[in-house]
DNA sequence: CAATTAAATGTTATGTTATAACATGTCAAG
DNA sequence: CTTGACATGTTATAACATAACATTTAATTG
């Protein structure tokens, strides 16, 4: 199955089975899924796309929830401990996470002309922190891994 | 080889070396080495670590090069332009590049002690641009990729 | 070589992203 | 029901980056 972020589907069925998930994990893991931060992940969800703190905030402001920039980062910060939301760091923008009942090392394929973000799975040991042989000896505990591009939509779209 | 940024190495040479081909190549391209450009290659150059705009303000500052932000960020553009410097996304910091003659399509390998910088070739084709089947279709224009970790000194270090 | 244009620099101001620090509130465990 | 851990609210500021415009320097060409 090509890409979610770049293929049509049932986006409030994926949304509101994202938003489950992650609730059934912090229940799992007795941690606190509190209103903001359940917001702040729905926000993300609702686009395969990433978005900036401070526009987060604007969409929390709309919604009556306290719009400083700690609240934005506080819930952003949880998320990414969850897993359920990466930062991508060429963006500085977060995207929230396609499969975070899976522990994985993704890379993540962000269209230059959408603006999409579609999360790709990678070959890389489900756990790193073990000694790559082609790294000389390097210990490599994490890895990002990101590619700027054209996804099949904008692609045919330029012809 | 191991390697050079993780491993002892006559680093004035070095030094020496890299400013040398990044003239040579300045000239073949009829682009401008001036001296603020080259000063702020030349102090990239004298670590194997990235060093933020505002610390390279600070050391300009200290040569009385005008140390206003837009200077080092002009100069970093020019370098990053021309090969001879890479942005560390993770960092939000610059690097000296090992082997600016060569095209590639090199990872970072950032160590959380030492703070060093190695860059590591990869396999990835030379010119991406290619569509990657592996990426659903996705035609990939550039590529970061970063690892953080320990390098093999400090590995030794911490038992 | 003077005139013209292109490129680089200097500077002010401001935009954008992120965190420190501390006060206050909430909730669950003992 | 209180104590301790966690979460939130808020102010202030740190860290990273660029827009815009004036000035200077270098290269091109008439």
């Amino acid at each position: 199955m090509p890409n979610t972020a770049f293929t049509r589907h049932d986006h409030t069925k994926c949304v509101r089975t994202a938003l489950g998930a992650a609730d059934a994990l912090c229940e799992t893991r007795k941690a606190r899924m509190t209103p903001t931060r359940r917001r702040v992940l729905e926000i993300l969800l609702e686009e395969h796309k990433a978005i900036g703190a401070y526009d987060l905030l604007e969409r929390l402001r709309v919604d009556g929830i306290a719009d400083k920039p700690p609240v934005a980062y506080r819930a952003l910060n949880f998320l990414i401990e969850q897993g359920f939301v990466h930062r991508i760091e060429k963006l500085n923008a977060y995207v929230a996470c396609d499969a975070p009942e899976v522990s994985h090392n993704p890379m993540f394929l962000i269209c230059d002309t959408c603006h999409n973000v579609a999360e790709q799975p990678t070959d890389l040991p489900d756990n790193l922190g073990s000694t790559s042989k082609d790294a000389g000896g390097f210990l490599i505990q994490t890895m990002v891994i990101e590619a700027q591009g054209l996804c099949p939509t904008c692609q045919k779209d330029q012809k």
